[in-house]
Formats: structure tokens, C-alpha cells, sequence
DNA sequence: TATAATTCCTCTAGCCACTAGAGCTTCAAG
DNA sequence: CTTGAAGCTCTAGTGGCTAGAGGAATTATA
């Protein structure tokens, strides 16, 4: 049995995090002991690892709840698992596009050299659209 | 003179958030008609672009607040508006390289193509962290 | 066994940058 | 002068936590 505390430094989930996860009802209410405090099983480590680790590849909350709920029930077709994943891919994707073009915008404007904000090139650029390279 | 609504139209900046900008002290409080609603001028006008424009940019109400108080003061220099600008651009630059170590990770683990759950890669993976390639 | 230090409890509120909705008032066109 | 669109304020919700208050339980040391 694990104390919350136990459970956080096993996982890197810190403590009020992981009781905001039993709140969210991803992970289960865990016994408790006579003076009510919370006691973990190994069970309750490895579901929380298994959030902590999908947070960590940006899964939503949502998300991570089909993917429990996905990992429960193991003759479950294997595509439904990959949807989820497969649209997350995409979702990243998008952003990292997303952040590349503001990357090359950003360069392009803290090249200038100017003395003084008046002639700033940061500084014009924001406040005239029309000076912008690329549309984002 | 431009209602809120016409405000929003020139600068695709929706009505509400116009309000918030407003309340966070981005934009001056305009003045108002008789029947007290919003009445801009072509200042404001050209303040809330430069905002819109910021923010498509990716940069934080707090940053926007600096650039805007430098913009107002041509003769400082132009070092202030470069190093929120330089400092913005590490942030995106350390966001990119994030997502790309995630896209990765999200790549390997998509390629399964097992039947069911219980030996679907996209599972088995955030279940053990032990087999992912890279660190997250 | 007594006490001190640490951990844990619940509850509320805050973070960012909006967004949505209720219930009401004002404006502009016909 | 009527009507419908657009405006007003205020409150609450979003996601995924995080911080703090004020108290109770547990554990380690003396």
C-alpha cells in the first residue's frame, strides 16, 4: 500500500494533481486508512503511470479516458486505440506547422538593428500587418 | 467613430474579447454614445490591430502590454522590444522541438497494426514507459 | 510514551486568454 | 413608430492543473 505521497514520487505526478485526476474520475477513489488518508495499490501505480505517460505525449484528459477505458477491455479492436493517437498525431502536427511559421516570422522581425523603437522593425512590423512576410 | 461591432469586423477581433482587452487594460476605456455603448476612434482602431497582430504572433497579454508602452515612446530603445521579441522566439523555438520529439514518439507508436488491444503498441506503450524510444 | 516534524485532509480560489449565455437596453432602417 | 439587429453588464465555464488556508493524521525521534 502507498501513501499519495508514495504514489507521486513513484510517478512524478505531484499530489494534487493526482487527487484532481481521482476527482476528474480517472483514476479510481483508492481505500482509504482509519484516519482517512489515501492508500494506493499497485494497481492505482500502474493506471497512474499509464496517465502520466500519455500526458507526457499530450493526450487530453478525454483522450486518456478512451484509452483506459480501451486498455480494460483487451479484445477490443486495436483501431480504435489508434484513431485516438492517429488524430493526436495530427493535432501536433498542425502545431508544430503553426509554430514554425510564427519561428520564421519572429526571426525575420528580431533581425533589425535600429537605434531606437521609432524605426524598430519589431516594433512597426506588429503595428502594420501589410509588413508581414507570410499569412498566420 | 466605429461601434464595437464595427471595431470587431476591421480587426477580426471578436466583440467579447474586444471587452476583455478592455478590462485587462490593454485598450483605453473609448468613450461612449449617448446610450452609453462603445464609441472608438481610428486610434483605437489602429491600437487593437497592433494587438491582433501581437497575439497572432503568439505573444502574452503581458509581453503585449510591454510592446504597446514602447510603442508609445518612439525615442526609447529599440534593445526592449528585441528582447521580449528574441525571448518569445526561444519559447517557440523550445515548443517546436517538444512537439517534434512527441511526433515522433506518436509516429513509432501509430505504426502497430495488431488486431486487438491486448497487443496494440499505442497501449502497450503508455502502459510501460520502458518502451519508448526517446526521452519526453 | 510524549512530542515534534512531516505528511495528509478538504475546500476555495487562481492561472491564461478567452467564450457563452441570460436578461436587458439602445440603435438604425423602413 | 415599430421592429430587429446590435449593444450593454454580469456571471460562469473552458483545460489542466497549482497554491494556500486551516486543520487532522501519521511517523520519527527522545
Amino acid at each position: 500500500m502507498f501513501s499519495i505521497g508514495q504514489l507521486s514520487k513513484r510517478t512524478g505526478v505531484k499530489i494534487p494533481t493526482i487527487r484532481y485526476y481521482e476527482q476528474m474520475g480517472l483514476i479510481d477513489e483508492p481505500e482509504r486508512s482509519e484516519g482517512n488518508q489515501r492508500r494506493y495499490t499497485k494497481d492505482g501505480l500502474s493506471r497512474l503511470s499509464f496517465i502520466r505517460h500519455s500526458r507526457d505525449l499530450g493526450f487530453s484528459v478525454e483522450d486518456i479516458r478512451g484509452l483506459l477505458d480501451l486498455s480494460q477491455h483487451p479484445e477490443k479492436p486495436c483501431s480504435d486505440a489508434h484513431s485516438i493517437a492517429a488524430r493526436h498525431l495530427q493535432d501536433v502536427q498542425s502545431r508544430i506547422a503553426k509554430l514554425r511559421r510564427l519561428e520564421r516570422e519572429l526571426k525575420r522581425i528580431t533581425k533589425c538593428d535600429a537605434g531606437n523603437v521609432a524605426t524598430c522593425a519589431v516594433i512597426e512590423t506588429l503595428a502594420d500587418h501589410g509588413l508581414c512576410e507570410t499569412e498566420h
